[in-house]
DNA sequence: GCGACAG
DNA sequence: ATCTTGTCGC
């Protein structure tokens, strides 16, 4: 698929943080309802080596209509807030590559839910003008009450007086995720695609999959 | 000022 | 993220 050229790579804190604060104007917090091909990134990482996988479904087919894995290298230092430049340039390139466009990118962590509200979710989103979301694992930033303990109960997460996510309750008793928007999608749709996608595990199948295949590339 | 902080 | 065993439960 098209995606938009990398931006010039930050050299420091300052930098990144300045590209995110730029690129935060670019994010549209509306969009389609309804999906077709759902796309499900992930990074596994061995030290300064990385290997980022993308695995595309259409929900309902038992087999993934397209796998991409590329080996990297971490692209920038661990800072909270900054995480996505980790990564992003071997997910790019695992984008690029692929045959068909998703209609969805689930992204294994935060969109707007973030300190700057430009989350990796909301990156990925600016750069393809493909609608995202961010499934969380571990809280970040902004409060929240717990959910109720049935599949489908959540709770909105509040940072500096606005929702920016919820917390999302996908398996009945689990520990709920975190779902923020990325790009083109509501929170409405990026917490009801969240479940649909998420019928039999705590996390979404797209990232289940992109996660397996990280960790025992093919 | 100090601690906490997606993966 | 990663270093790591067993154990409880569906």
């Amino acid at each position: 698929m098209q995606v938009k050229q990398l931006h010039p790579w930050p050299g420091s804190v300052a930098e990144a943080q300045a590209l995110q604060d730029r690129l935060r104007g670019q994010v549209e917090l509306t969009g389609p309802t309804d999906f077709r091909l759902v796309a499900g990134l992930d990074v596994h990482y061995r030290g300064d080596e990385l290997t980022a996988a993308v695995v595309v479904l259409d929900p309902g087919a038992p087999e993934p209509v397209e796998q991409v894995v590329v080996e990297g290298r971490v692209a920038f230092p661990y800072v909270p807030g900054l995480f996505a430049f980790r990564e992003l340039p071997a997910l790019v390139e695992a984008l690029e590559r692929l045959t068909v466009t998703p209609d969805l990118l689930v992204c294994d962590g935060y969109g707007l839910a973030h300190p700057r509200g430009f989350g990796l979710a909301c990156h990925l989103g600016v750069l393809t003008g493909v609608p995202a979301l961010g499934v969380g694992k571990t809280p970040f930033v902004g409060t929240y009450e717990t959910p109720g303990p049935e599949r489908g109960d959540w709770s909105p997460i509040v940072h500096e007086g606005a929702v920016v996510g919820r917390a999302l309750r996908t398996r009945p008793g689990v520990k709920p995720v975190y779902v923020s928007q990325g790009h083109r999608i509501s929170l409405d749709t990026a917490t009801g695609q969240t479940l649909r996608l998420a019928s039999r595990y705590r996390l979404p199948e797209p990232i289940r999959h992109a996660d397996h295949l990280a960790r025992h590339p093919a």
